[in-house]
DNA sequence: CTGCATCCGCTTCGATACTG
DNA sequence: CAGTATCGAAGCGGATGCAG
């Protein structure tokens, strides 16, 4: 563990704990779903593996995350985070919204993952457009999928699969789904094309695309 | 500015921003109140004081902190929060609530403030006891004071004075307060001795002596 | 192939001393 | 009072190697 902050403190105490670098991203890789070691690796690109392991290894003592060995067909060690660990992702929920004012426009050359948006999708959400609307929206892009309840005005978005029926089911690759964010590709052009396949009302889809456009203010590049 | 995580998330962000060692731990104490260099310095005991000079001018640089010079009279430097350093708050909430279940028993050999406890507090007061209760209470610690807003059942803390009228005023020493949070000292007892001065109802003072009993658990020793 | 351990150069941190 | 200067120690990043 590294050096504590000796401060009768629950913030301190917090931070002694996943204060100290990388420790955040690996639980938040964690929060999408349990990982391995080489997955985390990849995700958090930079990090060395030692580091990696070490920081594994200080998570797991503080009962913040669990190593599972799987069955001997999948010879494999997952990471996942326990129950306490589960609650810290209110805190990076929030901390994460903070930080949507420095994101900046996405101009590249940094490391980019779908699932890290999601907090952004929930807080930018227009509320308005979601007036009266109540449906629940899944999309999959690529490996990673996360979905978003409308109920009334007020928008949740989270990561993996709905557990309820799904109005609306969008399945793109990344690529397109960055381009409608960007707008240099139109919906319809994905979905002549292609590359998109949607599940559902065709009214739908537009309503989730409004409700979900303001994010494109992140992405500006003008 | 500390090495970057490169990566196009908000977490990662607010974690290039806040993330390096003692840095949130500065906003923390502007929170509650602005202040100079040195007392900054005082109750972040053990940070180097050219660490956090750095700290002060990166926070700044990212506008989260602002430096103001006092006029003449009072030749002095005090750092302040901005609009977006104060945003920060509700994450630093959220965080320290999950820090709590690290915290442990109250040992001593720790450096501990009052203020640092206000989540805790929160967190823990008794919503049942709170029940059927409109009040306001103000306590004074030596220098340091919170108040405690309890709405039928809905309690808040927070650091400083409240702006609103107060239906419970107490004033007293921390020796005191922590006597009667570890058990140690009954408030009768207290209040014979003279050093806790109560404005306002008895009847006021027990009920919220019994809203706020709950966190002695974690001063707890047995 | 996964899950690390080791080594090494570099960056950051911590403690003390010192100055406008 | 409000910092800067200095320097040793600790932590981190990247490459490589290796055991299960």
């Amino acid at each position: 563990m590294s050096r504590s902050y000796a401060q009768y403190c629950p913030l301190a105490r917090a931070l002694d704990v996943v204060g100290d670098r990388w420790a955040m991203l690996v639980v938040r890789e964690l929060s999408f779903s349990p990982k391995r070691f080489t997955d985390l690796e990849q995700r958090l690109d930079g990090i060395a593996p030692n580091l990696l392991s070490r920081r594994l290894k200080e998570l797991e003592a503080a009962g913040v995350v669990d190593r599972r060995r799987l069955d001997p067909p999948a010879a494999a060690t997952v990471y996942e985070l326990t129950e306490k660990g589960r609650g810290l992702e209110t805190a990076m929920f929030e901390l994460a919204k903070w930080g949507i004012g420095f994101l900046g426009a996405f101009e590249g050359g940094e490391a980019f993952n779908l699932e890290w948006l999601i907090p952004a999708l929930e807080e930018m959400a227009d509320r308005d457009a979601a007036r009266g609307v109540w449906e629940v929206y899944e999309f999959r892009i690529d490996d990673a999928s996360f979905w978003v309840r409308v109920e009334d005005g007020d928008v949740t978005v989270r990561a993996g699969r709905a557990a309820e029926k799904v109005d609306l089911l969008v399945e793109t690759d990344l690529e397109t789904f960055l381009g409608i964010g960007f707008g240099t590709i139109v919906p319809e052009d994905a979905a002549a094309g292609g590359r998109t396949r949607i599940t559902g009302d065709a009214a739908k889809a537009e309503k989730a695309l409004d409700i979900l456009a303001p994010v494109r203010r992140i992405f500006s590049r003008a």
